[in-house]
RNA sequence: UGGGGAGUCGUCCAGUGGUAGGACACAUGACUCUGGAUCAUGGAACCGGGGUUCGAAUCCCUGCUCCCCAGCCA
């Protein structure tokens, strides 16, 4: 039983190159310490009196054997306990009993407790129980993510997340949330390996592993996530048709739906430029491109805001013998583009993520700069007024598809509800344009 | 500068005395009713210096770099 002060152990301890010294309490008897731990342990002495400390080697190299503090003193609430106890053990002499008790035959850890083996080692050993082999392997980093819980913690106290299970957040709840599936981690996980070398494993990885899982079995759908009004000016005004989609080209089981197509629709407002630069193979003046499953359209004429000369809606005309989006004559159109009947289609609210840091490796930062710095201020960009096929109307949070040409999206399993459909981007699709966009602006 | 660990393509992981391989990423091409998916091809690495050996990423010596440890945290 020791009763230094915090301070005057942290002195006696020595450095990394001095050895430390004893306690002056080192030698008391068995029974004055006998005494004096079932005093501590009743309640009679404040937080900070006394410790029990293992005796070892003061002028070990390894601190961690220079006497290390066994119980403290600790007059807190345990939240299953309560206040039963006052006297809490420090987890280099809990570890390796909890590890017996349960039977445990290797213990993994991480690699900063490489140092604490020759102890954990040292209070099996004394006790004479059941020895468990702790060996210990490097941590998981991923780029551009924070894996540290106490780093986590401080994102959801301080309100920069939406919380533990934020999608943007690399925790289960989170990834669970973001539309991540079982398969896809565990998938992950083989992928990565173990080893004991510090790594920060590329998170394109984890990315590539969810596509991979979600191509196979996530549901194709049309969601117009920036919408910009089509009319189709050789299209009867009131006339309705049904076109047939396929649920997912990757399993015929899947099936297919039904679409409705009308005189007047959304696309994505990406998909039109009104001065294409080259390979541009979507809509433009004068351009055919394909509507998925249903026509060939081409561009007649472009309607703008008298007082912005911002684009409110694209003229197209249709050719009534591309039905279901072949032509029997068997020209080709480069593009082909998604699109909801305006008529039909529902609003949903879609929220896209990025990842939340800029720096690849953000718990490595610089004197004077903080982890919290290097917040990707893009890593949130919420879309409301999306608009989305009928068929969505009967997703439940939780449900995962592909946005065609998008990505992969999941009902929201916080917010959303039959009124408010609210979809989380879960991954991208791999997009090639946008690499060939960036290499034509960068020449 | 005490002690404990680790160094292989851009990244992660294999290879432990016999042709350095896979995945992701990247590049190029093919195909395509998703610029998706798929397929093909390609560039790309043994921390340095010695030594042992017919032969070294692997064994030996030596140097270098990086990570962890001075909580009554885990």
């Amino acid at each position: 039983m020791d009763s230094l002060s915090a301070d005057k152990i942290r002195e006696y301890r020595g450095t990394l190159t001095k050895p430390g010294v004893e306690s002056p309490h080192r030698n008391r008897s068995v029974e004055e310490n006998l005494d004096l731990f079932g005093r501590m342990r009743a309640g009679e002495f404040p937080d900070g009196a006394y410790v029990l400390r293992a005796r070892i080697d003061m002028a070990s190299p390894n601190l961690n054997m220079r006497d290390p503090v066994m119980y403290r003193i600790l007059h807190a609430s345990h939240h299953r306990t309560g206040d039963q106890w006052c006297i809490y053990p420090m987890y280099d002499w809990a570890h390796g009993q909890s590890d017996s008790i349960e039977g445990v035959t290797h213990s993994i850890c991480t690699l900063e407790f490489e140092d604490h083996r020759p102890l954990y080692d040292w209070f099996l050993e004394q006790l004479g129980i059941f020895h468990p082999q702790q060996i210990e392997f490097a941590r998981l980093n991923l780029s551009y993510t924070m894996m540290s819980k106490r780093r986590l913690l401080a994102l959801v106290q301080k309100g920069i997340v939406d919380g533990w299970d934020d999608p943007r957040m690399p925790t289960i709840s989170g990834l669970r949330r973001r539309g991540y599936t079982p398969e896809s981690i565990r998938d992950f996980s083989e992928r990565i390996g173990v080893a004991k070398r510090d790594s920060i494993v590329d998170v394109a990885l984890l990315e590539h592993c969810l596509r991979d899982d979600l191509n196979k079995s996530a549901r194709r759908v049309m969601a117009v996530l920036r919408p910009l009004k089509v009319i189709i000016d050789n299209y009867p005004d009131d006339k309705i048709e049904e076109v047939e989609a396929v649920n997912n080209p990757e399993d015929e089981s899947m099936g297919t739906r039904p679409l409705t197509f009308s005189k007047v629709l959304y696309i994505e407002k990406d998909d039109f430029r009104e001065d294409p630069p080259k390979k541009f193979f979507r809509l433009s003046p004068g351009s055919e491109v394909r509507l998925k499953h249903a026509y060939y359209i081409t561009c007649v004429d472009v309607e703008k805001d008298e007082k912005t000369g911002e684009i409110v809606a694209v003229h197209c005309s249709y050719d009534p013998a591309t039905k279901g989006g072949w032509s029997a004559d068997g020209r080709k159109v480069k593009g082909t583009l998604h699109w909801v009947s305006a008529a039909h289609a529902i609003e949903a609210e879609v929220r896209l993520y990025d990842y939340l840091f800029t720096k690849e490796a953000p718990d490595v930062v610089e004197e004077g700069k903080e982890f919290t710095d290097f917040l990707n201020p893009n890593s949130l960009e919420i879309l409301h007024g999306c608009k989305v096929e009928p068929s969505l109307a009967e997703a439940k949070a939780g449900d995962r598809f592909q946005f065609l040409r998008h990505g992969y999206f999941c009902a929201d399993t916080k917010y959303f509800t039959p009124d408010r459909l609210v979809f989380n981007r879960a991954v991208s699709l791999r997009d090639t344009w946008a690499k060939i966009e960036k290499k034509q602006a960068d020449e």
